[in-house]
DNA sequence: TCAATATAATACTTTTTAATATATTATCTT
DNA sequence: AAGATAATATATTAAAAAGTATTATATTGA
């Protein structure tokens, strides 16, 4: 009998890669404060500056890293570069994260209702 | 008028880090393969070992970040200690990473019959 | 004393973060 | 067209902090 625990394993180990360069990226205050203000409509740079108070390199860098790892995307408009969300997974984690880390009273509630 | 926006972004900037600590924790493939495993049923480190071939310190290393960030509640019986989840927030994004990353085929399909 | 698990100690590499400076691209003014 | 200004990106670097892997040892219970 062929061993398929460690075919498994690897397919696993894979994924599990994958899904941890995610949240990798995700596992940033600065970054998760960045798409969520993204999440909400697309916004060129100063307007993420102007709302979130974080100073422009550290803000344009963080956004790189946002763009290299395919969170978002870029369109230029004149001066002006807008971004928007690219990746559905990130979005997808983005809003359990919202609901769990933003909305604990409703979260609670329906918890109860479900007793 | 006093400005509010101030005080709201300190709050998010609070939420974002506490929603940056449970990232992080998740973000190593080891322990999302200790936390997949486990949510599928309490284990003990044994169990986890075989399963996983992952070696006993790095093992216990990983699995006491797990318990320190209080993601995992340990029960002995006998020699042997026996894992489960402890945190409803962990297993919130557990469960849209397992969607998002495991189930592609299903998801696409739902994607698709969404249009 | 053995089995199961945890902790300690260490050495190493890699990341992260932050800050300052500079470059690029586009627009505006004269 | 020249130069000034605005918006954004990139480069550099320094310092701190983390992450990883390994080997050895300790604890607890049977």
């Amino acid at each position: 009998m062929p061993d398929t625990t460690g075919i498994d394993l690897d397919a696993m180990r894979k994924t599990a890669a994958d899904t941890s360069a995610l949240l990798k990226t995700l596992a940033n205050p600065d970054r998760l404060l960045l798409l969520c203000q993204i999440s909400q409509g697309e916004c060129c740079v100063g307007e993420l500056e102007e709302a979130l108070d974080i100073h422009q390199p550290t803000l344009s860098q963080q956004l790189g890293i946002l763009r290299e790892e395919g969170l978002v995307n870029t369109r230029r408009e004149g001066k002006r570069i807008y971004y928007s969300i690219a990746s559905e997974k990130a979005m997808a984690v983005m809003q359990v994260l919202y609901e769990q880390f933003c909305k604990p009273a409703a979260r609670r509630k329906s918890a109860a209702r479900a007793h």
